[in-house]
DNA sequence: ACTAACTTGCACACGAGTGTGCACAATCGT
DNA sequence: ACGATTGTGCACACTCGTGTGCAAGTTAGT
């Protein structure tokens, strides 16, 4: 590998080239990732990352915006795929689910939403992301309409702006390292809060609701419960706090 | 005005060149609008929005990124002149009037917001912008610690995400034209949210705190409070939206 | 072992943006 | 009205990223 930027984070040490299609799922992530934390990376990072030359990804995308197109498509096919499933007749529920779920999808939910307001893409990204978007303003004018959420903002921009917290989330998660757990109830509770509910009421309403429980993600559809214990693991940010002691989970 | 894309939007048909200073903070404010809707336009663009040519650009600035540090120092100097002054026994008060105030930064605060965290600048405009984020830290510390605020989000972490909901009701404003006044109180009560209050308590410790109040933006210094009518102007979006009737105000 | 598939290494053409130089026009200040 | 300041119109050099072409390796599969 010459001119290549050198491969910055994780696996190379493996064979350097293996079989055809592989390379091409692992530009996919690779570019996941780099336009991940850089909305506008190069083809040569991209390909860099995936351990690969920048002429050689043209041996599986004609054009940079083919494979970014690829990963949009993808990203916003799988969320919807994850979004739109969501259902229980209580639409606090289906918000906090709203929120787990893209909890589970944060690298592609990240990337995706980033192209969603920016760039040529929006309007593609956006028309695939519509149904899910849909979902969620249509859960959330139900919530309204039952009484169970907020009636002092108009329904549609409160979806819009359970959205922001939802991403709001996978972003800090991104920067400070939000661990699983603590990403998964976070999200849930962020949104809830938007959504109208008081803190100890969002807390109440996750503990009291098994299909909110965090569960491990195994390799395919199998999840498991995971059991809540109380362990109050201290603080997470450098900054000198040793004031308050915080009771509830330590989000 | 030859090679130039033409003057989109405002201003072109008053004197085509004025005085010397003016035409800089011309192109200061011309930056913010055209960075404002795309994070990296080109200098074509900004001087363009400015009624200049490109050329004329480097008579004021010598290079691109002392026109955009200028504009992020000058936006980050003006958001912590803003918001250090605020201060209120109650936490939760210093916290709504902490959204207000970024409110009334809403061009500034985008910008220099999108800037700390993508770009080289990040680190410059984070450095610039940590006061005012050291004291919302420490206004929510303050507030769990009066027990007025959420104990279920690490304090620094909850600050960030205060940071963030507020972040998203000035790009909902944008992008979706929210008034002055819709504005003002959404921000707030979204704030408030994610720090923890229900709905209702958050509009009512809004409504019964006079230093919330919308205050009309006067020339210089001088506000004014404007009084309160229950009118209710229907829906915003262009949905199907014709069921829930909102109560509160419409924001 | 041998072929077909895949990669690598340059080289080159382009386009978009930035930064500069210089002659010429417009304008402000006085 | 005049001169210094400031903006305009090119022209040019340079950088960075994309997209292609082609010859020469490297690897997977049989």
């Amino acid at each position: 590998m010459p001119t290549i930027t050198e491969t910055p984070s994780p696996a190379r040490a493996r064979a350097p080239r293996r079989d055809a299609a592989e390379n091409r799922t692992a530009l996919i992530e690779a570019a996941i990732r780099v336009l991940n934390r850089d909305i506008d990376g190069s083809l040569e990072t991209i390909a860099a990352e995936a351990g690969l030359t920048r002429r050689a990804v043209y041996g599986h995308f004609a054009t940079r915006d083919d494979l970014v197109r690829e990963v949009l498509t993808q990203g916003a096919a799988r969320i919807g795929a994850s979004i739109l499933p969501i259902q229980h007749t209580d639409a606090r529920i289906e918000i906090a689910l709203y929120g787990a779920t893209l909890w589970l999808q944060v690298q592609h939910a990240s990337v995706t939403a980033e192209f969603a307001v920016r760039g040529p893409h929006m309007r593609l990204v956006a028309e695939a992301l519509e149904p899910a978007r849909a979902k969620l303003r249509a859960t959330v004018r139900r919530g309204v309409r039952d009484g169970v959420l907020r009636r002092d903002i108009a329904p549609d921009r409160l979806a819009r702006l359970i959205e922001g917290v939802a991403l709001d989330v996978l972003t800090e998660a991104t920067h400070d390292g939000l661990d699983d757990r603590a990403g998964h109830a976070l999200v849930m509770v962020a949104a809830l809060s938007v959504a109208g509910l008081g803190w100890r009421e969002a807390n109440e309403l996750v503990a009291a609701t098994p299909e909110l429980a965090y569960r491990v993600a195994s390799a395919s559809g199998t999840a498991s419960v995971v059991n809540d214990g109380g362990s109050d693991s201290g603080g997470s940010d450098g900054g000198a706090a040793d004031d308050t002691t915080i009771e509830e989970p330590t989000r």
